[in-house]
DNA sequence: CGCTTGCCTGGAGTGCACTCCAAGGTCTTA
DNA sequence: TAAGACCTTGGAGTGCACTCCAGGCAAGCG
């Protein structure tokens, strides 16, 4: 039931692991254009963009010219936002805890009730995927050792 | 980079978690019909048809009126290739594999290959869950103890 | 025998999350 | 001041993984 999937801009499916969280937040400064924000977070331009039509950005400061000029205060919510997609949290759920946090204190409640459920939702993906990964390493160990495995026989 | 996408079978997207794998085999036959499958797998027939059409799916049998007769082994293999959906695994490289597998033992080393690399895949799904399940508590504990949490700054 | 239910097919449609395009304005640096 | 890189918008397009539809065949039952 649950379907993951992994962005194209990287070779294959295979992510390149050792990506090490790379980009470094340039400190001293508060204004970033928006295609630095897409090297800091790896979004593109496009849909950084589209998270702000969406709603799942608060509204970004603009130049004087109506050029988006984000804060480091946008960084860390992106931050944030790039966990929620993590959990496999659709954008459309995302939208909905950025609006709760737009309405204010009211909504203290629904907000920690959403990321409750999403953390019994990251516990209970963690523990599929420690499940897989015996499937997996069982199914090696077959390849390992013999010279005809029993295919499609789990 | 990675995005996680769940069915929606489940209301909204927290799974209901305590599904148990439900579906038990019943033994004593060889013969399944789709839709018996399809109660199995938690997969719908429209899937297990389309997973054949692709060639996820090694021919199935069928009844001298020509539908399908799943076997046991069929189920082995799509418990199997639920597991390998579990892990992000896009169905084009699912079905690369079940080439492989039709193709005969010379693609063992090929095969083994796809699995380590999966394996990597998942072990690092995992610690970017783990890294997320700290973030997620953290704010939590912002939520449980403050009145008025600091929104947009972690 | 007719009715309901289940299965078949090829092909079209859906929903999500981007991703890109066209047409134009702006900024930088030589 | 001119070239070229970068930014703006609304809207259209893409890729994936299903999901459904129309039209038809077949089996079981009262």
């Amino acid at each position: 039931m649950t379907v993951v999937q992994v962005a194209k801009s990287k070779p294959g499916w295979a992510r390149d692991c050792a990506d090490g969280d790379g980009h470094l937040r340039p400190d001293g400064r508060d204004q970033y254009t928006i295609s630095e924000v897409a090297d800091f977070t790896g979004l593109s331009a496009h849909t950084l963009r589209w998270y702000e039509r969406i709603g799942l950005m608060p509204h970004v400061d603009r130049s004087h010219t109506g050029q988006r000029r984000f804060s480091n205060r946008d960084l860390d919510w992106l931050a944030f936002v790039g966990k929620l997609r993590l959990t496999g949290m659709p954008v459309a759920d995302m939208v909905t805890y950025a609006e709760m946090v737009r309405a204010g204190d009211q909504t203290f409640a629904e907000r920690r009730a959403l990321l409750e459920s999403t953390r019994v939702d990251v516990l209970q993906r963690i523990a599929e995927l420690q499940d897989t990964l015996t499937v997996l390493d069982s199914k090696i160990s077959t390849y390992a050792g013999a010279r005809s495995a029993p295919e499609r026989t789990a």
